[in-house]
DNA sequence: ATCTATTCATAAGC
DNA sequence: TGCTTATGAATAGAT
């Protein structure tokens, strides 16, 4: 093999990268990358967010939480009803909407649900969270029925497992985006980014 | 100096920070790391992108290349007239989500709560029910998952067992896991986005 | 805000 | 678009 010296990332000049090919490349990492750090931070933080990423002027990206609309329209508020104003009835109507999933939002079920009928990571998360929240008495416990359950649970897989050599009735839906085609432009970097902070 | 076990970050759950002091501290160095990343991608790939973050929600933090009204209505035009439709299908999609959740309620009920809050026999509930709840492939994740954990489970204990011995610094009402009285709520991640792509 | 130890994100190359 | 690898970056915790 040819003596390639260097496999990983180089360091990235800030720069419109050239080739639209390579661009593309780039784009849907970092796309992604994004994307999901913008996610993180709902969740981390409590915050509200939209993002919306337009590629090649044909096609939109976009997340929002709790959606793309409601944050534009609390930003509109905030300075000026640059875009369309949406009728404070409907606004109000999502912010109860919201409030009392919130309240209806009790921490087990949510945890129990997302182990239920999610992947890998969810189950993950719910184990992680779990260890976490227990205490010294409840972690025994947990210890011991873990022990005791082994077997259980081990005769409930065989169970299934002969389930599982019948027709498929568990699905997982996992969408994933995707995109195509390819142009170019120009654009400049903004660095900055503005606050607006209301003092009650 | 005392043996500093660890200085560096460390693995970090995907769960509302707890802790407003915290949080903010995270949100403060994220909301930098993701507008940057968002800034960098308008550069490298010639992207129009908005963005706007909502915290305490009080505070707007916002962002658009070209600008962020520019790209908002180029979003309205791909999808519907206006921000109204945009608004309503979220409105709608929160409203399935409750239903949703509704739903979930009912057959998840607080298991978790009260395995955390409840005696050896809610425990042992707690398992009962789990092991029978799940099908094959989330028994074998919980499987994998309790072998993973075994160690930091016993890790917890460990710290938990140095606390019980320890002097008392940790006010005696905190010795149970609370779950249900805390108001706080979460935001729920959204790892999806959507997308929208026009074929000319 | 500054400083590290780590985890994460990714540019390259297939 | 999906992997894998070697590195550049981002950032959690502590100061």
């Amino acid at each position: 093999m040819a003596g390639l010296s260097s496999k990983g990332r180089r360091r990235t000049q800030m720069w419109m990268i050239q080739g639209a090919d390579a661009r593309q490349v780039a784009f849907s990492k970092r796309r992604s990358g994004l994307f999901k750090k913008a996610s993180e931070l709902c969740t981390l933080c409590a915050v509200e967010t939209a993002l919306v990423v337009f590629y090649a002027r044909d096609q939109a990206f976009y997340f929002g939480h709790p959606g793309v609309g409601t944050v534009m329209n609390t930003l509109s508020n905030c300075r000026k009803p640059n875009f369309d104003a949406i009728h404070q009835a409907e606004a109000e109507q999502e912010a109860n909407l919201l409030e009392k999933l919130e309240a209806e939002k009790i921490q087990g079920e949510r945890i129990i649900e997302r182990f239920c009928m999610g992947s890998q990571k969810h189950g993950e998360d719910f184990v992680k969270r779990l260890v976490d929240k227990l205490n010294w008495e409840q972690l025994l416990t947990l210890k011991s029925l873990m022990e005791e359950y082994k077997e259980k649970l081990r005769k409930r897989m065989q169970e299934l497992s002969v389930e599982l050599a019948a027709p498929t009735l568990i699905s997982a839906g996992e969408s994933n985006a995707s995109l195509s085609g390819s142009t170019e432009g120009d654009s400049s970097a903004d660095p900055h980014y503005h606050v607006i902070s209301h003092e009650h």
